[in-house]
DNA sequence: GGACCAAATGAAATCAATTTCAGACAAGTC
DNA sequence: GACTTGTCTGAAATTGATTTCATTTGGTCC
């Protein structure tokens, strides 16, 4: 049952420090969060009190009466997009600096699960809610901001703020007009967003939109918009797209790891890319530049991100308010996977 | 500074409950924690004066006083592997149906991050500690017995207990092996850890192993121990290897990633595989199967891995013993990209 | 030398729940 | 009818830190 392994002595209040140090518990408290109202010699005395002890004010007690729990919530879609998972890791780094701790859950694109996390986070005292990506269910963020809970979104722009994130249907308009310079007309998309509720469809429409004003349509035939995100995805989107009579010169996808399957597939078929093919991907992760050819793709740079991520969540944490915010930018990276249309 | 919108009233505790319910704060704290204990009249009068008031018990008091705060910090190496993403997002899924919350922090593979995070994690007051992969700081686990702090190693078994975990010398042997009898004599093994610290670097010891028992040996030059996990890092070791004038037959690698980048490279370099090179992976991940030919690896069955990973979790976040753990099967998964051993 | 002020500290209240302990009441037993 | 037993409930203590408010002390200014 109990499971003694030696010192395992019960741990050290700040009473007890108080006591050795010959000081009240009072002074114990701010020796840690207000250093600056103590005599230097006091505030050495508890110090060496506290370290003798291994004194480590309890989170839950102190959370309790100050209402700061030094704790962030991070919700995300996924962990298996690997862009998220990155940037979870980097928001988590830096905040840890700052003495923050992070709970993370994913909603597997469940709207049920995106609205209990973010329940079960304002129960656990969270001082900040960080949303990655598009809502699932329109009112989690609502529910939060009723709980009391400031929350920031992040990854997508929206305007809703605070957010911080990248407009990705003007990004995705830029890489429509990148082939459409290169002559190509006729098209084709892979966004397995089908699943998921409708603003997350807004891709398809600023596509849709960027080759209007060339005079052309996406036909339906054109779009595969079901589907997961992975590189397997990639090579059926294709076969896919072939099975349906389309034959289009150029593929735009919403991740990198469906334009690297796109690329693979074609290959495997004989078609040289981007002699036969151009194929664009999204995100610029590593395995953009560890295909050959390398993937044209829209970088959406990650430390830049993280940064201004972090730094909104300290603001809203600590009940400042964050100022008006811009997109952050993207930027179109040209490499070898997308070329000249072919003759036809 | 405030920011009210519309009914942003203080949230209900349970005393508001109470007084609407007419019933002492003690009864309300028994419909959430024991309701068996309530009369069925008196529980139905609290869940609707509960649901009224939209009351949630507050984590923070409830933590401080039952001693249980139903958080579980998980600590992995990283977030870029994608088998540990993976398993978190599952290990947090399986814990949300039980009412748990996940802390995460990553150590980025750095000994001293994953030594504050464990000190953070106890301060926080989890339940208990998941620690994933082979300890960095061989401190960290002794540190989180000794502050109360109940933790399970993951991943790798160890013998060191509780722990739920994959043999992995064992499974490098079975690949060994198989390459083997597949005829092969000239091995290169594709394993990064030289920068981590020494225990992880037993996977190198399993494969000479396997290798002197057929009176092989492994040249240091055939082992590329540095560099990323990444696709990229997978290409440029087959370019460092031909470099160093090695030319194996077979390459073994720590993961699918690797593994995919050396299919890759040696694809592009006009070699085929397997006929003239055969590689094996790790992990049994997407990848493995999105490629051609299709990855030789080794499955670690991750819905294994974290449902017993969660069971066992829960027994110790409720002060349970787990009982005595064996290592969790792996299975070699023999594909296109190992074969025979060409001629030479 | 008295009034005033700032700096340093402690005593006690506080945060919001759970838990302990004891009491009320009803039902059964002899 | 007295006694036991079990069920249900409430008053008050408890958890461990922070915060408020009051007090002490020493210095400065006129």
């Amino acid at each position: 049952m109990d499971n003694f392994t030696g010192d395992v002595r019960p741990p050290a209040k700040s009473g007890d420090v108080a006591r050795l140090a010959g000081v009240s518990p009072a002074t114990v408290s701010r020796a840690f969060n207000a250093p600056h109202l103590l005599d230097q010699q006091t505030l050495a005395r508890v110090r060496d009190a506290a370290a003798r002890l291994e004194y480590r004010p309890q989170g839950v007690a102190r959370s309790l009466r100050s209402r700061r729990s030094l704790l962030i919530g991070v919700l995300i879609p996924s962990l298996r997009n690997t862009y998220f998972a990155q940037t979870v890791e980097r928001v988590q780094a830096l905040l840890a600096e700052r003495g923050y701790t992070v709970l993370i859950a994913s909603s597997r694109y469940d709207p049920a699960a995106e609205m209990a996390a973010v329940k079960a986070m304002a129960a656990q005292g969270v001082d900040a809610l960080l949303l990655v990506g598009r809502p699932l269910d329109a009112m989690s963020r609502p529910t939060a901001t009723r709980l009391g809970l400031p929350s920031l979104r992040a990854w997508a722009w929206l305007d809703e703020p605070p957010c911080i994130g990248f407009d990705h249907d003007a990004a995705l308009r830029v890489v429509t007009q990148h082939l459409l310079s290169l002559g190509h007309r006729h098209f084709a998309l892979v966004a397995p967003f089908r699943a998921l509720h409708d603003p997350l469809r807004s891709r398809l429409t600023a596509v849709r939109e960027a080759l209007a004003e060339a005079g052309l349509a996406l036909p339906p035939a054109a779009v595969v918009d079901d589907g997961g995100f992975g590189l397997a995805d990639g090579r059926q989107a294709l076969r896919v797209l072939h099975a349906r009579g389309q034959t289009p010169t150029a593929v735009i996808c919403s991740n990198d790891l469906l334009a690297a399957g796109v690329v693979l597939q074609a290959q495997a078929q004989g078609l040289a890319v981007p002699k036969d093919l151009s194929v664009s991907g999204y995100n610029d992760l590593d395995i953009a530049t560890a295909l050959d050819p390398a993937l044209t793709t829209v970088a959406t740079p990650m430390t830049d991100h993280a940064t201004r991520v972090v730094a909104a969540l300290l603001d809203l944490a600590q009940g400042r308010d964050v100022g008006t915010l811009t997109p952050l930018p993207t930027r179109l990276v040209v490499r070898g996977s997308t070329g000249p249309a072919p003759a036809r």
